[in-house]
DNA sequence: AATTAATTAAAACAACTGTTTAATACAATC
DNA sequence: GATTGTATTAAACAGTTGTTTTAATTAATT
């Protein structure tokens, strides 16, 4: 009998499905079983294959992070004739969204959100492919907004309010869905609501920084 | 041989070290085993007195609200000649402080904090006893800074926003301590922070409020 | 003191976990 | 075509989990 299930080998089969699974559970609460029965694939494989399941799902981190890139690309932020409160907003939209998508890739940051939760020992890891990136390009993009504040403290602190509104969204979604369900309703809704962080986050930099660093004339 | 141990019952042991535990590892990955372990009780002690582990958890997120009320009562923020503002940073002071106090008994925090990131059917509880009525607080705290605006989304994405913020620190953690250790390696380092939270949100609101209902004259 | 009920204890149960084994089937190579 | 290396399979292994059982002990009641 040949395969009957697809054009992937068995070893992709694994990575695709360990992707949701782990999504789904996280990596202590996902079993190998799961995956391999979602996979149409024989018990054993993963350990064949991936040596385990914590070298699988590091191999997963990994190649979910290279998928959300490739269909995330956040090149619409290098654009030189956008003011830096509209590459604010961009970036809390995109971001949000990508937190959100429930149906298609938004697997991506389930993974994360899991991982930065409870971490496991593939933390560090995730830390230098994905995590410290975004942050820096989030700092890229308020500096401009502060200005040529020199307060490393308080650039951090504003990078972690702006990071904090938004992954509410995803850490907290249980309670969100049972207080304010509108707010969360559809997709129209949550860009409302990206655009309150936005406004929300602009506003309150603008004036801390003018408030830290007063004109000088 | 008398009981050499305390002078707590066994359902009174059980209870206390319940709290430890589920708040170190969580529901699922606490186990029946180390509860009774570190209370000193035979392991079908458990089953004998509440029924089962899902049991005792729920009772567990109960005896540690009524706990947390009575260690960390709120009542200075009662009090009629504080303004909003002063108000408004007493709440993100004390429950930042809460959020972040591993030593004592800010098990509490760290027991809803897991609940909410990774609920169980213990979810539906807790959102009566201990968020909605944090939530009604925090609202009636910042209403008088938002002024009669009566727009409820807005109000609703103000709540999200500060909790956001404070959250932040509980449930990215990990991250925190790797990119920014300096931020919370000390309670005054985490006062500064639930200052900046504050000034902020107060900012924000302020001012998009004045935008949204501009002035009446 | 005898009987009853409540508590403690050790062991076993049944279900699940990640991993390994040993046997088989398949493909390619010489 | 026999041999070698790869791939797949079913089964078992060893460990952990929540829960139950059955017996021993203690306390309370009559």
């Amino acid at each position: 009998m040949t395969q009957t299930h697809s054009l992937e080998s068995v070893s992709e089969r694994i990575l695709h499905v360990a992707v949701e699974v782990f999504a789904e559970y996280g990596f202590r609460d996902a079993t190998v079983r799961e995956i391999c029965s979602r996979a149409n694939v024989n018990l054993a494989s993963v350990n064949y294959y991936f040596r385990s399941k914590e070298s699988l799902y590091a191999q997963v981190l990994i190649f979910s992070f290279q998928e959300a890139n490739r269909l995330h690309p956040q090149n619409a932020l290098l654009e030189k004739n956008l003011t830096p409160e509209q590459r604010l907003n961009l970036f809390i939209k995109n971001f949000l969204n990508k937190l959100m998508d429930d149906s298609r890739l938004g697997l991506h940051s389930k993974l994360i959100a899991k991982e930065i939760s409870d971490p496991t020992n593939a933390l560090e890891t995730l830390l230098e492919i994905a995590i410290k990136p975004q942050m820096k390009l989030l700092q890229d993009i308020i500096q401009p907004i502060i200005g040529e504040q020199t307060d490393k403290h308080f650039i951090h602190r504003c990078l972690l309010s702006i990071y904090g509104q938004c992954l509410m969204f995803k850490h907290s979604r249980s309670v969100i869905n049972r207080l304010y369900p509108e707010l969360i309703e559809n997709e129209s809704a949550i860009d409302a609501c990206a655009e309150h962080i936005a406004q929300f986050s602009i506003a309150a930099i603008t004036q801390l920084a003018q408030q830290i660093t007063p004109i000088k004339s």
